[in-house]
DNA sequence: CTGATCTACAACCATTTGGTTGTAGATTAT
DNA sequence: ATAATCTACAACCAAATGGTTGTAGATCAG
């Protein structure tokens, strides 16, 4: 393990935001480049408040932080969140790589009497 | 775009799935070794019948596949699946690097003149 | 100062989620 | 044949999710 920075309902809270497509659209615009909350909800076809609560729900994954500027709020994506993410699932793909080593071992340990 | 072979509704399903502590250890033990829904069940304090669901909500995010072995069903993790969950997450990361890659072209065409 | 804009947040509602128990069908073991 | 095991699935329930509208506080523009 290397990637364990994050506890298990830390990992729930990221994965659980990126099951969303409109949360996700919301990322991908905020690496982007920077947008208001209000910005960001001018291009989806639902309230401002329903767009507030996905980046409620982004920001509580780390996914986004926002940063006040006069009345607006920048919402800014969290690159290390995204790598943490992915190192996760790189984590899963070492697994199979494990078990396939294991089981070449054993059976280069059976060719070996 | 080279990951697109999943449609926004997949996406939404396979993160869902990945979402909740019980079915990440089912998916990493199902990625271990070979195992029955009931033998699963049996490392969680909860019922059959959640396992169960945990288990078919994996299997609607293609994540893990059941196939019938006697009276049991042995659920396998599904490889491909997971790197196309990483691969989405590299993407993410990829479009960082574009907009860096922007950036510099905009300042290197500025030093040009 | 007044009005427009941006945000925050509460209250509400329908649907989904994650758990339960219970019943029933298949398969295996005695 | 009977009993035990494994699975499937329905019905139910509490809590969370994803949306709405409405109200109110800050900030900016005229």
């Amino acid at each position: 393990m290397v990637v364990d920075q994050l506890s298990e309902s830390e990992v729930d809270r990221l994965f659980h935001a990126l099951a969303d497509s409109t949360r996700r659209s919301i990322v991908v615009r905020a690496i982007s480049g920077e947008h208001s909350v209000s910005s960001l909800a001018a291009s989806y076809a639902m309230s401002f408040a329903a767009v507030q609560k996905h980046v409620a729900v982004l920001e509580q994954a780390s996914l986004v932080t926002k940063e006040k500027r006069g009345r607006e709020q920048i919402v800014r994506a969290n690159r290390e969140t995204v790598r943490k993410a992915r190192q996760l699932l790189d984590e899963y793909e070492k697994i199979w790589r494990q078990r396939a080593d294991r089981i070449a071992d054993i059976l280069a340990e059976d060719s070996e009497d």
